[in-house]
DNA sequence: GCTTGACTTTGACGTTACGTCAGAGTTGAA
DNA sequence: TTCAACTCTGACGTAACGTCAAAGTCAAGC
């Protein structure tokens, strides 16, 4: 038996696992790895800490803000195999980024090597690159390929005026069922909120099976979403709704 | 004569741009784009400016830092294709990384897949890949490939001892250059001291050419350097001694 | 037992490129 | 003249730490 282990202070400790004592610091503060302490208030860090701190830092290598990482650490190994594979597509998407970004600064050094002016240059074929499609929209990551190219397709049909129908029918529909949250799921009424709701999700789908899994994606990983999207949504996002639809549909599918 | 052209104000001249009123506010205040003000203080944007707004979007589109951006678009064109250059090694150094990552990941989904714990799969595959070389040596974009290779050769023979002594030469080098500033540059002590400095140049550079040219290109960015590395260097940065030297060298060359 | 240098603690401000209010003044059409 | 829409400046927030600074702790040597 060779005990427990031995227990690093904090400068041995970030020395062996490659990572500054500062940032050890900052990690205790946001509870995101929190050693024990000694009588005197120093941090003691154990080898389960040192397991730990490697998972911390090859997740944070992938791109992954501390904040979920934080989450992810406690939760089950499934979640980390969906968080990977959401995140092996923002890495993709990057690369694709970085691929054209290159090729246009290849161009841009070609055209300034004969000579054109660097405004015409440098800008035009950056430029054009820039608008292609860095628009980097954060939803795509929960889409696969077929998905987004389905999405696309049917955003051309989106008009601003049918966004709006939509935005207020939405909105309708979730005052109507809040005013019903002590109803039967599976009673009339609750029935027939839920085939509007069916209603409206098929609207976007285009009762597509793939987008509605990528929009399913989408709202269970809301904890992740970037601040201004949460607030946007927020009138959106009353548990209890969600709880009384999903009982609904279940109620629904048993028929 | 269609006159000196348009003048926007900010949210027309934002979206024309298709930045935000904040970003303008915030150039405006770093002196990177201060247009026009009426004479209540509002900001007035003219067609010179979308010129020069569009060539900041596209510089720190390709990762540049404003401060860099606003020195460069001070300059010449020469200068601007020598950063784009520069940023383009960095780029491709991003892709490789990136390459590497999404490799192990997928890896790592796969040996999830087959069932091993993640600590295993996940972890060690991707500590893998940011051992291997995350290094990314803020440094390395001012050589060439060929020269980097000679100079990870050379650093297998730089012993700490090495180092220490080189940094003991180079300092009593400089402290003697300092205490010789008024003497000709041409003279017999000015030479000496341009000996010895050809020496220590000689140590690092084994001779070589292209590393020699690499770490003209690293003294001459200096402006963009780290802070942490500015510090550090901070002894060694005396213009006057720089100049000294230049001219001992050209002295030197002369003979 | 005491000194001393190396180490540790918390606190607080700096960094980058803006986002997000808040309070107050300006503009221009009805 | 009114009033919505727009603009101004100031100031705090963000992510992930870096960089002091002041004060307490540890352990080795005298």
């Amino acid at each position: 038996m060779s005990g427990v282990g031995r227990l690093y202070r904090i400068q041995e400790f970030a020395e062996l696992a490659g990572v500054t004592v500062r940032t050890l610091h900052h990690y205790d503060r946001i509870g995101l790895l929190k050693p024990r302490r000694n009588s005197a208030g120093y941090r003691l860090y154990a080898e389960r800490d040192l397991e730990r701190l490697e998972h911390i830092v090859a997740l944070k290598f992938l791109g992954l803000p501390l904040k979920q990482i934080k989450t992810l650490l406690g939760k089950a190994r499934f979640e980390l195999s969906e968080a990977l594979a959401l995140q092996q597509r923002v890495l993709k998407q990057k690369r694709e980024l970085l691929n054209r970004t290159i090729a246009a600064v290849e161009e841009a050094e070609e055209a300034l090597r004969q000579g054109q002016r660097p405004q015409a240059a440098i800008l035009r074929k950056i430029i054009e690159v820039i608008e292609m499609q860095s628009s980097s929209n954060w939803t795509e990551k929960y889409y696969s390929p077929i998905a987004r190219e389905k999405i696309e397709a049917r955003k051309q049909q989106w008009s601003p005026e049918l966004q709006e129908r939509a935005t207020k029918e939405w909105t309708d529909l979730f005052r109507d069922i809040e005013a019903s949250l002590d109803e039967d799921p599976a009673g009339e009424k609750a029935q027939r909120l839920a085939d509007r709701w069916c209603n409206l999700v098929g609207q976007f789908t285009g009762g597509d099976a793939q987008i509605s899994e990528g929009l399913n994606r989408l709202w269970a990983d809301r904890e992740n979403w970037p601040e201004e999207a949460k607030r946007q949504t927020a009138p959106y996002a009353n548990q209890r709704i969600w709880e009384f639809i999903g009982r609904a549909m279940a109620a629904r599918k048993a028929r």
